[in-house]
DNA sequence: TAAGCCAATACAAACGTTTGCAGGAAATAG
DNA sequence: CTATTTCCTGCAAACGTTTGTATTGGCTTA
């Protein structure tokens, strides 16, 4: 259990002085090389490494972000956090990793301990029931930099990175219409979160653009989970005039509908099209594979903690949405038209 | 950008001392209900919140988690993470992640900034080059509570958690011996990681004690990559007397076997049966469904950290193993004798 | 040779919290 | 009314680093 070696040990060690050995180890130009050479020297010897708890708190702040997504387990989100170690590591700062699972009160909990933390940025993906968002303006006010990836507030003066999920959804809709789809539902998630909204509106706006009809029955708020979708998919096809494609804002979902329609013999494509989003590792593996939307999640994280350097560097803050375009990725599950051999 | 609110603000304020201050916040007995009472109020009037960079500095220690794993967005490991995460929220703790790409650098060097950053413990999964532990020793040297899961060092003094990797692999050697499979291929991980050595070893005692021959060239390291296991896989369908069964030491592998099958038109699992291990995500999604060796991450996680807890706790070090026992989790592409319906 | 200057290093304060010890007032005992 | 105890609060140091300012010694210059 060995003691750790500071910077006043060295110095001792030198018969010289705790400052000038921190100069040293910072190249500082007012220190000779001879010394610097020496402090570098037995610094290594000694195996001596700083202390960032103090100085983080001689600074004011860590070289630490705080990252807040509602769960790490999934793809997605594991993606995106992915990415931004990688950006964080090369610029030699700390990910802190908080899930919210959805609740406000972890939310809350989570912003305060980073605060308390002293994280130099915070960078968050909001849970389903946010609606207040003063919590995360307490973070702003500090002067720390907030950054919202994915699921971002919707008026809210911030830095956010989002995709077009609008186009996003509009590009689904629009190749199931291609395909010869005529009555596609829509599984969508709770409208307060701006991503589900806009995906509903390019679901909408490809309709109209088609000249089809809207049916509000054909339009199911749910969780998103791989169970409401069954369930789902399971109510609606049990209509008088069931949908024959189905459009879902999730993957999860998507994939409980699939699973539903293969237990009930409906051939997907070909009575049925289903196209889902965010491009969830699995789409690629189902029988048939999954249509979805591409949201590239390594990507966005290291996007956005490049957002974050750029904002720490700079002193202005300047609000701004930086909208990713996703890809469509079209699989089996929506081909109807060719025959794709199993 | 308001200045962040010190504990002696507030006593200024109360017309106190920081001490006083501190101890009402901490319900120290020998301060007054009173006192207390007032000084709660008023912290929480003002929106305080302690700096636990400069608490961290005092005590020598920070209430933060250092996690090592290879990679963040895998199955496994984001869902081990997830369950440290749970446990150290509940604890009032938070977590920093690090992903070391399997490249020893960067393992050494997130060691360096977890223990610059004063971290309370280490949980760490080692990636496929490390053979030398000597950077890991640094940190139990510290005094801070070191926890291998998964990817454990094989001789070293440490608390490990483990699956029982050995007993695994036999199981689903065993299985697929049953189901009538008689030249089992073995896609194996590098040997100096014992999990991977013991997954073979499973695979040895299933075929010795079902009386089977071992035979060399059906057992193949790999890296573990779907790329890999469709490769080794094309390689072995093309012996003379190609393996009727392919057990893998990994779900990518044994996804990259199954895809190679599916192009040839080879039958899972009629004519070769396939078994995986880890149960990561996709595999109840493939056409079939792969059969594979379920590792339960969230648990490991989850027990991991108590672990490290109890480990915080008590002052003496204990070197242990802890085992858990693996399930295999039978699905389509192994079970040769049953047919199910598509 | 003294004044001035530069380079190199030392001094000291600060970041915010915690905690052992000291001290003062009130309360109880004698 | 004094002595002792009890209860509460203040004082001051410490954690390890960083940085503005002071200081030292050696050197140049007039």
């Amino acid at each position: 259990m060995g003691k750790r070696v500071t910077i006043q040990d060295l110095a001792k060690e030198l018969d010289t002085t705790p400052s000038t050995i921190s100069r040293a180890l910072h190249d500082h130009p007012g220190i000779s090389k001879t010394m610097t050479k020496k402090v570098k020297e037995l610094a290594k010897k000694r195996n001596y490494r700083v202390n960032s708890v103090a100085s983080s708190l001689r600074a004011g702040k860590s070289k630490t972000i705080g990252v807040i997504v509602p769960m790490i387990n999934r793809d997605f989100f594991a993606n995106v956090i992915s990415g931004i170690e990688d950006v964080a590591f090369q610029n030699g700062f700390n990910v802190i990793i908080c899930q919210s699972d959805n609740k406000v009160e972890k939310e809350i909990q989570h912003i305060n301990t980073l605060i308390s933390s002293g994280v130099a940025g915070v960078l968050v993906s909001l849970g389903f029931d946010t609606t207040d968002y003063a919590p995360f303006n307490k973070i702003s006010q500090l002067g720390i930099p907030l950054i919202f990836f994915d699921r971002a507030p919707e008026h809210e003066k911030s830095i956010k990175i989002v995709n077009n999920d609008k186009a996003g959804a509009y590009k689904a809709v629009k190749h199931l219409i291609e395909m010869g789809y005529q009555r596609i539902a829509h599984l969508c998630g709770p409208s307060n979160l701006p991503l589900y909204k806009e995906r509903k509106e390019g679901y909408l706006d490809a309709l109209r653009d088609a000249g089809l009809p809207v049916e509000e029955r054909l339009i199911i708020t749910h969780n998103l989970t791989r169970e409401a979708g069954y369930n789902i998919t399971k109510k609606l096809m049990k209509y008088k005039n069931p949908p024959d494609a189905i459009f879902s804002a999730s993957d999860y979902s998507a994939l409980g509908a699939l699973l539903y329609l293969k237990e009930e013999r409906i051939k997907v494509p070909e009575e049925v099209g289903i196209v889902g989003f965010s491009n969830e590792g699995f789409t690629k593996l189902t029988g048939p594979e999954l249509s979805t939307v591409d949201q590239h999640g390594k990507e966005i994280g290291k996007y956005s903690a490049k957002v974050f350097f750029e904002e720490m560097a700079s002193d202005v803050f300047i609000p701004r949405t930086i909208i990713l375009d996703p890809k469509l990725i079209v699989r089996r599950s929506s081909l109807r038209n060719q025959k794709l051999s199993d």
